[in-house]
DNA sequence: TGTAATCTCTCTAGCGACTAGAGGTTCAAG
DNA sequence: CTTGAACCTCTAGTCGCTAGAGAGATTACA
């Protein structure tokens, strides 16, 4: 085990530059160097990497996830912090899943009215002029 | 009518700094200045900016909104593109809530399992370290 | 051992859509 | 005419990467 940063990334399916962003912000450890100062790792490093993945897929911000492995790091602590973690997350993406919903809804709606004529009187761009809307209902699921 | 950027900012629900960057960037045309340089608008003003507004409240991107508009202020063109943007996000918009509900299930699913105990066997821990994990079935959703 | 191909290194800048702040000017009410 | 809120421009920061330049290291094969 003696891995060049290219065979981790293929590993655990992370980019090299990301690995080394990763390096930069301390969320992976400064690891060994050859004496030409290219990163060696070793097998603990790929599943830090994998469990970062991971964490990220789910859609764990890089603050959350450096909490997550300092708990991991340390099995004897009570666990309750990583639950709160995770059900934040997890509130998060029902909120998120609701306002898309919302969305697609007025989407929907918009396309369907569509008689696809003149722009003049198109119901996507009708709808989109129409100043009837109070602020803010919809803003949340704007973000991508 | 003859609104300070203040005032447009309250009628629309549009922050100040943000109307500024809307000018900066070519969605918001320059508009007339009183001598001491500050900006005044009218009514068009307002129904443009309103019209931005609800687009990125429906999350279309600001390259997108500018077709919008400039299909806007020619009423005579055919409307299929503008058919063809809000189906696009519409696709964009139903893929996202499926990640998003993948995620949800994964996430309720360590959430429930979480005994609470030590940190030594949490499964939010546990299910994140597990490398048994495909390279990027979830990737989509993670984008918040 | 030579050499070519493929990594890898550091560093800086860019993405999108804003947001925050510094430091200074103008406007409107009283 | 003074005060204080609102306005101005400009730069830099947010998040989580990603891209590119220009240079050095490593490896496979002849």
């Amino acid at each position: 085990m003696n891995l060049s940063i290219g065979d981790l990334a293929r590993r655990t399916g992370v980019k090299v530059p990301t690995i080394r962003y990763y390096e930069n912000i301390g969320l992976m450890p400064e690891t060994g160097r050859t004496e030409g100062q290219q990163r060696r790792y070793d097998r603990p490093a790929i599943a830090r990497l994998a469990f970062i993945r991971h964490a990220r897929e789910l859609g764990f911000e890089v603050d959350a996830i450096r909490t997550l492995l300092s708990l991991q790091d340390d099995p004897e602590q009570p666990c309750a912090r990583a639950d709160e973690i995770a059900k934040a997350r997890l509130r998060e993406v029902k909120q998120r899943i609701a306002s898309l919903n919302a969305l697609k809804k007025e989407l929907e709606k918009m396309v369907e009215e569509c008689a696809c004529g003149r722009v003049g009187e198109c119901r996507v761009i009708e709808t989109l002029a129409d100043r009837s809307h109070g602020h803010g209902r919809l803003a949340e699921a704007a973000a991508r």
